[in-house]
DNA sequence: TGTACATCAGTGAACGCGCGTTCACTGATGTAC
DNA sequence: TGTACATCAGTGAACGCGCGTTCACTGATGTAC
């Protein structure tokens, strides 16, 4: 009874702190995004609910419910870039540096498959920023290059530039943590770790001697 | 005029012809559910105005909604595999067949960004199979798998598993598909080719040569 | 210390909409005689 | 060749629902005197 979605006797804020209740619907809606993982399924009365108000409460904040996901995704976009900044900071070793970067994306998305599915779909995009040049992921993915940068600087390598090696790496983690964490295929799948592993190595981006870390599971086929 | 949405003066069904009416109510759902991209979106009222009928009609063919999206996605996972049987067909080179398999793979995507995305949702899969041991792109995966054997046995190569191989092969088949094709993430793509050229190298499955194809774009960063 | 008042966070009722699904029906088609 | 009838593909009207949003309002809070 203490963290029903639907809570009751909620106190009215006093005078002044109605930036309180924006808070709290921020907070719900968000809630509620990650569970849905899909913006069109989340509804104004839903979070009207969870937060204990009625729903014309939540037009005293946002303008509408567009304005209400902007601000839950700006929120949700920063956490998930402060995830990636976090995973790499203080760490020395430019290629256990990358490999953390690499750890944190595919925590975050197995941590919060919704809110990683609502960020990287072009609905989630789209209601943040509507100038598609300033990408909300746009820093995230900044930082992933100069991760790589700082690698190669620190061993020559295959050739490829910083900015196509992101682009591999974003391509593959975004494929595995969707396939697999936020749709569930129904596969035999290895710990993630390994399939970061085995691509930093083929990405020439493991470390200076290249270390193989690289696969355990079944050499049977189906 | 001819091919608007909404249909009128569609003639009536003979007796014994009432299986038609099921076909085109199939074709006229898949269609929506291209353009929509999300099974949720499609309303069994937009799928009757389409066929130009009224949407009880659609309950003498199918129990409900789920059935219908059901005999979709069935012959879309159809289509799916057939594209990618079609593509390594006559092809004599494991390692060409293989990249033919992944560039089919790859248009399919491009042309039908609404299909792939439900095809390779949870709500997808669910649809067609409740048993989820038998996922529907289980036999579009085998093909995948035994088209990397076909290379391993060409050439010795870096000692994983074929199975591994075509899970890192869909990882980023999926990767690049999903954030390109399907949500139109708005970066500089290179032409999907150099990357699948890319993947292949990096997984010693782009010939016993190892030829090196990759690479153009900016060298700079942002 | 006590009272009248302005503020404004949140309410209750309602709007028009599109949805999935049901039900009793209609009326053209084909058949039996 | 002509008529009565069974079939059954498709209809029209309605159901109860949840949605986003609006409007005039209420009543606790804090302030002025």
């Amino acid at each position: 009874m203490s963290q029903g979605t639907i809570r009751k006797g909620r106190p009215r804020a006093r005078r002044g702190e109605g930036q309180r209740l924006r808070g709290e619907i921020i907070a719900a809606a968000s809630s509620l995004l990650g569970e849905l993982g899909d913006a069109n399924q989340l509804s104004m009365r839903a979070v009207a609910a969870a937060v204990g108000v009625t729903p014309p409460s939540i037009y005293r904040h946002f303008a509408d419910k567009r304005a209400l996901l902007v601000a839950v995704l700006e929120e949700r976009w920063a956490e998930f870039g402060s995830v990636l900044t976090g995973a790499a900071a203080e760490v020395d070793d430019p290629f256990e540096a990358l490999r953390r970067v690499g750890l944190a994306y595919l925590r975050f998305a197995e941590e919060h498959p919704g809110h990683y599915r609502v960020l990287f779909s072009a609905a989630g995009a789209a209601g943040v920023s509507q100038d598609r040049s300033q990408h909300p992921g746009g820093p995230s993915y900044s930082l992933l290059v100069d991760a790589i940068e700082r690698c190669l600087a620190a061993s020559a390598s295959s050739g490829r530039s910083s900015w196509f090696l992101a682009l591999q790496m974003l391509i593959a983690g975004h494929g595995l943590a969707d396939l697999c964490m936020v749709q569930h295929f129904p596969f035999p799948w290895p710990p993630p770790e390994e399939l970061l592993d085995a691509l930093l190595d083929d990405l020439g981006l493991s470390g200076p001697q290249g270390r193989r870390r690289t696969e355990g599971p079944p050499t049977s086929a189906g």
